[in-house]
DNA sequence: CATGAATGAGCCTTCATTCAT
DNA sequence: TATGAATGAAGGCTCATTCAT
């Protein structure tokens, strides 16, 4: 017996910081980050400003936690739609489809607004933005599967690492999105994505 | 003599004015308010922090001015749209089809983040916010015309008099384009709105 | 029975509140007071914040009982340094030994740092200083005992009680403490001290 | 005429940063960084908190400055010594007075507290500590001067560059005097110090 | 005894604003 | 008009301390 003393401080502390995390998370969507004061998310809660950094190391590492989890779950949702893809689909267009999926996500539940604010960040250099930045990142993972599996079956070719035509896949959907921050909302992300992407597919496409 | 002399002093000055005016303008619509800094505009002006005070009385009003120059311009479009519209077309339908104008405005040119921004500064109260807010607005005044002969030419009735119907209008549209800010972007402010709008007629329609 | 458990709780807990002890002692030499933190010491002691507080009231108390600890040790040098002279030597010769001595521990083992620590303190008052300032300091007791018998012996004279006489010892000292303190590493506690000291002792000798 | 407007508000603000720096100076060598506050210093300038940031970035960066200057005369310094010393004396006799001078410099007007501050520092990474790091700073300079003669003289040699001689020199006084530091007062820089260069010298002598 | 979540006073820093020049 | 030193109200963050477990 007593195999798990459940610590109700513990169970407390955890519960605080999913309640910090949520307000915050709210409170982020609906006003800018600089316009939201530490104490504006305590208050909230219900605790003293002293009482976050318990939980989170500054500010900023909360938006960056943030931000990591919202990449993440974005993620998620690309691979999942991938796998819905019949097997025997051509990488052409998997890669367009991807390319839709990408942008839906982007421009509906992201949001212009949140992608300004990555990308401010990320140019700021003030937040942690591994989460977005970083070569591991699944959707890395994901076209590196979708572009090798395509130049295997002949219906790519490169004469690249895959690794680094990744990378310019990537890059490209970033300079297609930072256009989409700065001339929003004078810019179809979507339609001008799917363009792209068809230049870079017949780019590397064999004749 | 030296009747008109050109006043180089006071061209610049306007100049200058307008410099930074257009400068703030790009700026804010880039970054949230609370992101620019004084110094942010007079830097890229090339001018110095104490001479933006000669041009503008605080950065609260030069917001303020920026909200009332884009409201006003959005009223002129609002203005010119129900010109364009056949005499003859029944009030209803001259509702429905501002309606959508204004939403089109609203979700195109302004924006649901600058909508968000007008918003918060009309809740917050630091900002002057009047231009949005006046009853005398034009917004109200076209409103006013369009109730006002639809109800002498009998599409329309009314119980209450036309200011107070107008005033109801304008406080439902604020009250669907407040869910669009809050909900956005799972809120289709074009569709809300025309609903919304439709309900108002219907109740205010003599069978 | 059960007549000495060496209560194993009690042992440990004391093992702890040493440990805490000394690597107080070490960081306290190594950094300033208020560069080391209460989470420093617990963490090298392998123990959390709390805990600390169960063998310390509070930082400044630690810090009190440190520099007590360093005086009465001071002390205690003094006293055997004291025990050591020739029963027969002159007060004064006495006096100005004693005075080698403690710049010597001054300026050696206690060091200027920690005098200065120790002097903000007592300015500050927001640490007890007690052991430092006490008049029933055993430093005043060693001075009362020389000044008495110099004086009952003939080698000093003096119109006021001796229990004033010591105390205008120890304040000139301090005096000249503070002075170091102040002016380090520009002036030499040693000669200075000895000077001071030649200086009581002329005005208060017999011609 | 009017060719040197000496504009009294320039020259206040000179004044104003002159005397924020002598003021942070004295405190800064009385007390520790920590101890010290922006509010301690601009009191007793009679200036605002705030007014400290129209002059310096930050208190690290005035810290900085601080520590820089200082270094920057030790330099001017050593310089100004090696200067005084006959050109025909060998390398070796050189390097042990400029040891010598450099310990006195360091256990002198410099001091223990001072050294580890900054020895702190910069294995804190807080404040920017280039100015002592830096393989440009003179003291690299002087010893290549003192080296490179040496070699060319004959008077020592080196399989290695000089350049690379030069560091392990310095690098060698920095490990010296961090033991000075954090085994103060019970090292005697000096001499270590002279023993360490001593077998230096013995080690690159030729035979 | 020990834990660690929570408190709150206080420090560093920012930035809109003022004003003497 | 323009300058820039100075102001002062916040806001982010730290850390000694408390207390329920």
């Amino acid at each position: 017996m007593r195999q798990k003393k459940p610590d109700k401080r513990k169970v407390q502390g955890a519960e605080t910081k999913k309640k910090l995390y949520e307000i915050a998370e709210r409170l982020f969507r609906e006003h800018s980050y600089s316009d939201v004061m530490i104490e504006d998310i305590t208050d909230e809660a219900g605790i003293t400003k002293g009482a976050f950094y318990v939980h989170f190391e500054s500010k900023d590492a909360l938006i960056a936690l943030l931000i990591a989890d919202h990449t993440s779950r974005a993620d998620t949702i690309y691979k999942a739609f991938l796998e819905t893809l019949p097997p025997d689909m051509p990488a052409p267009n998997v890669l367009l489809a991807l390319t839709e999926r990408i942008t839906e996500v982007l421009t509906g539940s992201f949001g212009c607004d949140n992608m300004k604010k990555v990308y401010q960040m990320m140019l700021a250099g003030t937040v942690d933005t591994e989460a977005v930045k970083n070569y591991n990142r699944e959707l890395y993972v994901l076209f590196h599967g979708v572009l090798e599996r395509g130049i295997r079956k002949g219906e790519l070719k490169s004469t690249m690492p895959v690794e680094a035509l990744v990378r310019h896949f990537v890059a490209a959907f970033r300079g297609i999105s930072y256009e989409w921050c700065i001339r929003y909302p004078d810019f179809d992300l979507k339609e001008q994505a799917a363009q792209h992407v068809r230049l870079l597919i017949e780019g590397i496409q064999p004749r």
